[in-house]
DNA sequence: TAGTCGTGGAG
DNA sequence: TCTCCAAGACT
């Protein structure tokens, strides 16, 4: 193909139709890299509010060192993979204490941050620096796999290293920001999953896939996934001064660090609200009374997991939570400041608006 | 390597 | 309603 062409043609049409988004007003390589981790897995559409906000909140990245985790969730709350805010936290504590707060520039010290992997690297350092290193995510590997037929498997991770040498190989030396961003915003406007709009391509003619009428059966991504199904009891729980309780979850694991309300895994068929007064009891040291119908079924969707939460409201009759250092009794205000998962501001919503 | 880790949108 | 996600990284 015509190397040349190909990255003319494509700079071009970024230039004339990129869209207006807030990270591209600048080139700060702390606003690059926060922008770049808040777009992991997640929409554009989802990420700008959170994007505005947590710059409003944390305009440097002193601000943002200087920070405490349970603010640093709150904001999060809501965007999902939160080990993504904490290792962002953890990598710009480093950067603030080893670089004098200089994002580093080059791939061996960027690479090594917590949460920086191969894609946000490359998205940093030519962003930010304009350094000619590739950025490989699936708008990219979508693009190329089209453009130069490639049929690695994308969902293997070995495949990466295919398309990185692809990218490499056609980089813009030019103008390595834009190139990689510009092969991106083609994978989400034009060169999309499915019925990608080839008539609208800037660099159709330079496409293998297009040229033979194959840009349908590409990219190939086999990979099934297996989603459990979990089935948990929840309770609100009140004590005689009207405060609530919840509980903060471990800090490893789905969820890691949020807060929730007591909950317990069940067999399906058994849950009942006398399940709920005999893990209280038994867990917590606390007595009871919890209403023997549930309020709400709050029924919620990860990745690779569903939960089932029947949510009953009860009331603390006798009992201490000192000695458990993850229960704390709030006030219906207080609780508006701890950051918690969607399942668990189902379950809230629900519980305020219930019929009494 | 394959599994883990969220959420809300689109078809 | 259901499937498949969307600018990945970690273990």
């Amino acid at each position: 193909m015509d190397k040349e062409a190909f990255q003319t043609d494509l700079v071009q049409w970024f230039q004339e139709e990129q869209r207006d988004l807030p990270w591209r007003k600048n080139n700060d390589p702390y606003k690059v890299w926060v922008s770049e981790v808040m777009l992991q897995q997640t929409r554009v559409d989802t990420v700008i509010p959170y994007y505005n906000r947590f710059l409003e909140k944390f305009p440097t990245i002193e601000a943002f060192a200087n920070a405490d985790e349970e603010s640093i969730l709150k904001i999060w709350e809501g965007l999902g993979y939160y080990s993504r805010v904490r290792n962002l936290h953890t990598a710009v504590k480093e950067v603030v204490a080893d670089y004098g707060g200089k994002v580093p520039d080059k791939k061996e010290e960027i690479s090594k941050l917590k949460g920086v992997g191969p894609y946000t690297a490359g998205a940093v350092l030519s962003i930010a620096y304009g350094k000619p290193i590739p950025a490989v995510d699936g708008n990219v590997m979508r693009v190329l796999s089209r453009i130069l037929l490639i049929t690695d498997d994308i969902a293997r991770p070995a495949s990466r290293k295919t398309f990185e040498i692809a990218a490499k190989g056609l980089m813009y030396h030019e103008n390595p920001s834009y190139f990689n961003q510009a092969l991106m915003e083609l994978g989400a406007l034009i060169c999309t999953p499915t019925s990608p709009a080839c008539l609208l391509c800037p660099v159709r003619e330079h496409c293998q896939a297009f040229s033979k009428g194959v840009q349908d059966q590409l990219p190939v991504k086999t990979r099934k996934k297996n989603t459990k199904h979990e089935d948990l009891l929840a309770v609100v729980l009140k004590n005689k001064e009207g405060k609530i309780l919840i509980n903060k979850r471990p800090e490893k694991g789905l969820l890691a660090n949020l807060w929730e309300f007591p909950n317990l895994k069940v067999v399906p068929l058994l849950d009942k609200w006398e399940i709920l007064q005999d893990f209280l009891a038994t867990e917590y040291s606390i007595d009871a009374v919890i209403e023997h119908a549930a309020f709400t079924e709050v029924q919620h969707v990860f990745t690779h997991l569903t939960w089932k939460i029947d949510a009953y409201e009860g009331r603390v009759m006798s009992g201490n939570i000192k000695g458990h250092e993850s229960l704390r009794f709030v006030t219906e205000e207080e609780l508006e400041e701890f950051a918690f998962p969607v399942s668990h501001q189902k379950i809230w919503r629900a519980y305020k608006e219930r019929a009494r």
